[in-house]
DNA sequence: TTGCTCCTCACGTCACGTGAGGTGGC
DNA sequence: TTGCTCCTCACGTCACGTGAGGTGGC
């Protein structure tokens, strides 16, 4: 039965796109943070639609700017599992209301993603400023020990 | 010969004082992270400087923030270490020239921490201006939704 | 003396890396 | 048929976590 559905890719592809090996998504299977390898004869090669390649995407991003641990990522995929579920209820749901409560639950996991991007900015800024500090005083003092050693003297 | 020095600190408040655990600062010692524990009797307590702990706050800062690897820390660190070993050197040498130079190796090790935190910064920033799109579209959606139930004609 | 924190092994764990040996699709 | 990528074990590694059993300082 080849429906003219979405295109497959493999492995090894999918892993180049991502920035990942294999080994990695092979693991991510395993613990259940990609949607179930659904119907796959054991030992045939698994194949991923973009949707699956946009959510590693996504995965690998939470995993590397804000340090997640699979633990927590697996937390967040659950809650966007849902989400995706709901994505397939909405074709089917008709009415506005229904749409407007499977869109209300999905908001809260999005918006607590971006509070801790937030938060990791703010450190990142705080840290950022520290460096430049730091710089900003060693330029002035060889500034200084210049003017020092050719006779011109330094300012205070 | 008890010296008026800096008053030391034990392993446990350290771990405290920096959010790890006394395991991570003996395995960071372990790996040559920490300056040596230069003369310690085997078995008897470490005992930590305010300047070990600032050390120690950096590298668990660039660990966390920037996701570096021990081994890249240790890149880091030994250049670090290099100026560590130049500051004290500061105190002997009374030339102004020997202190430019001083000055002016550490300063390439500084800009390279702050160019990797600028990059993170960039990635963090893309990501939170896609979520934020991303809720964006969702809060409209749902005001659509909720005019459309109402019988208000939704605009486009 | 009694707690408390510290010490040194040493094995466990998380998130993969890295082959070994074998099968499947262009 | 020949490469190439894929498959499944399975052991290794990095960065610690977590006791086990013992010693040291207020």
């Amino acid at each position: 039965v080849s429906q003219t559905s979405e295109p497959q890719v493999r492995i090894g592809e999918v892993a180049d796109q991502v920035g990942i090996t294999a080994r990695t998504i092979r693991y991510y299977e395993e613990l259940g943070l990609l949607g179930d390898p659904a119907t796959r004869a054991k030992g045939s090669h698994r194949l991923y639609t973009e949707a699956d390649i946009a959510r590693l995407r996504e995965l690998v991003r939470l995993r590397d700017l804000l340090g997640l641990t699979l633990d927590e990522l697996t937390e967040l995929a659950e809650a966007a599992q849902l989400q995706q579920c709901l994505r397939a209820q909405w074709a089917a749901s008709t009415g506005d209301r229904e749409r407007a409560t499977i869109v209300r639950t999905a908001i809260p996991n999005v918006q607590r993603q971006l509070d801790l991007v937030r938060a990791r900015q703010q450190h990142l800024a705080d840290f950022a400023a520290e460096l430049e500090g730091k710089l900003g005083r060693m330029h002035t003092l060889l500034a200084d020990l210049r003017r020092q050693s050719t006779g011109t003297p330094a300012r205070r």
